[in-house]
RNA sequence: GGCGAGUUGGCGGAGUGGUUACGCAGCGGAUUGCAAAUCCGUGCACAUGAGUUCGAUUCUCAUACUCGCCUCCA
């Protein structure tokens, strides 16, 4: 088993993964904040740190992996969906509209990740069923002197932790200098942040030492990471944007609260996702949910091979052309059981995966390194004879390196060798006019007439003109085919004559 | 203003102190009535300047440009 070597965010470093407790890892990382369909974006933390998880469990065995993802429930933006509903005339409390909600959006939630292939994570706490740790943790901190209470708030004071800014590598200083956010009057530092904060009486409150209220943002993660891994443990992950604040307030939190822990060892952080070049975000509007690309029909297997396509620490940019490659390289893949389709349902064999795709994913979670492993894998394969046994071998590790990156390569190719294609032709055509399929049936069979008779010239002339309007024509052993290039033009189609 | 990341061939995208990434596109060949598809083979690169070194795309510094975070956000 390869070394495995993780970029630890809080060091600036690759350090090789030492458990904290031998032969046992725990994960934790931050989950969604459950008020709506998941975007994209929030897909590639899920799908980075699931072939994470299927490495781990790999090399450690499969039980000796914790893997804690949260569900953030409570939330401004849950409140607001909810209060909608009820101003849209639903009779029902409001509360229990929250909770609708909630449960709703993880529903949604996990459906979409099991699109894409991620495995459920070991543990995946809601925030709301950790009330009571947060309360302690927090009352555990005005103890030691690291929060205080001022009208209705618990505040953690930044100047009683020295070591504040370091993940981020950022001085109190610095960030009061550059902060643009507005001080609220209460705070003895302007970075001072919210533990608890009061509720009014129409919105989700708990009782606390402090009066009906309820936490701030940060003080979940510590709470819900201390109940399910302990004070110390060996990873924590989620999106780069999160170093500042939310991570870095949670160390505080964390390290003050447990002064013998020293809570995540290493912080692993994925760049975000981009679209065609632009920055995806809600604000700007132009952010889509995992559930709109599976509705155009875009595999679950596609999306992620996508997503694995660049390496989780670098800006990755969602294009049309990297799902048409996907796809591509998932048709041919597929192509390959052909020959041997049997192997497709075999149970998965506890197989390690080809040594060259485990060493790219060991040396963090290099996933295009272990994609262009598997392309030599395939060349390699496809030079065996079909009748060979070594082929059959070879392609069971294929199949194993494969799902070791999540992606369900039995499942598409099942789907592909029964007849199904993705961004297809034929599904294209679907959304166009009947007199567009009339119209290419009528070209293509006259063209197959003219062959017939061996009247080449006239059978040219045809799919030339055909392949003018941006369709290409395939003759294939029985009959013909089609495909839409992206020249595809209607208009010049209707223009053709037989 | 503060913090951080990046700049690789036509495009996407890894990696390395001296040697082939890989994929797509291109080109040549096999195949085909001719094509398409497929298979085989193949050319093309490391932002700029300086430094360290026997040798740098790879290390150091500077410059330019791009991007992200500092505010809910994965």
């Amino acid at each position: 088993m390869a070394e495995i070597r993780l970029y630890n965010t809080a060091t600036r470093t690759q350090e090789a993964l030492t458990p904290l407790q031998p032969g046992n890892v725990r994960m934790y990382v931050c989950g969604p904040t459950v008020y709506d369909r998941a975007h994209l974006g929030n897909a590639r933390p899920v799908v980075v740190f699931d072939v994470l998880f299927r490495l781990l469990r790999q090399a450690y065995g499969a039980d000796h992996v914790t893997y804690v993802r949260n569900f953030t429930d409570v939330d401004d933006k849950i409140n607001a969906a909810a209060l909608a509903r009820k101003e849209a005339g639903v009779p029902a409390p409001l509360t229990d509209l929250i909770r609708e909600r909630s449960d709703e959006t993880i529903g949604w939630y996990h459906a979409d990740m099991d699109a894409l292939g991620a495995l459920r994570p070991t543990k995946a706490p809601r925030a709301t069923d950790y009330i009571a740790q947060m309360i302690a943790l927090i009352d555990d901190l005005i103890t030691r002197g690291h929060a205080y209470v001022a009208e209705g708030h618990v505040l953690f004071s930044v100047e009683s932790d020295s070591a504040y800014g370091s993940l981020s590598g950022r001085s109190v200083d610095d960030m009061i200098a550059g902060a643009r956010v507005e001080v609220a009057p209460y705070k003895r530092n302007p970075m001072d942040f919210v533990l608890w904060k009061p509720s009014s009486d129409d919105l989700p409150g708990w009782d606390s030492p402090w009066g009906r209220g309820r936490p701030g943002w940060h003080i979940e993660c510590s709470a819900m990471a201390r109940d399910l891994l302990g004070e110390s443990f060996d990873i924590h992950g989620g999106g780069i944007d999160l170093t500042f604040p939310h991570h870095e307030n949670e160390i505080a939190q964390s390290r003050c609260a447990h002064p013998d822990g020293e809570y995540a060892k290493i912080w692993m952080h994925n760049e975000m996702l981009q679209v065609e070049g632009k920055k995806m975000s809600k604000s700007l509007g132009n952010f889509f949910t995992v559930r709109d690309l599976l509705d155009q029909n875009i595999p679950g297997e596609v999306i992620r091979f996508v997503l694995l396509s660049t390496h989780y620490r670098k800006p990755m940019d969602w294009t049309e052309k990297k799902v048409a490659d996907a796809v591509r390289t998932l048709d041919r893949w597929s192509e390959v059981f052909a020959a041997c389709p049997d192997l497709l349902d075999e149970a998965p064999v506890a197989l390690s995966g080809d040594a060259e795709v485990v060493t790219a994913l060991s040396s963090d979670l290099n996933t295009a390194g272990a994609l262009a492993a598997l392309h030599g894998m395939i060349k390699r394969i496809d030079q065996i004879a079909v009748d060979d046994a070594g082929r059959t071998a070879e392609l069971r590790v294929f199949l194993a390196s494969v799902s070791l990156l999540g992606i369900d390569l039995a499942s598409y190719a099942k789907r592909f060798l029964a007849g199904e294609r993705f961004l297809s032709a034929e599904a294209r055509l679907d959304d166009t006019e009947d007199w567009v399929r009339i119209k290419l049936r009528t070209l293509l069979e006259a063209r197959a007439e003219a062959r017939a008779a061996k009247d080449y010239a006239r059978a040219d002339f045809l799919r030339d003109a055909i392949i003018s309007a941006g369709i290409v024509v395939k003759d294939t052993a029985d009959g013909f085919d089609f495909e839409l290039t992206d020249q595809y033009d209607p208009a010049k189609l209707e223009a053709l004559t037989p």
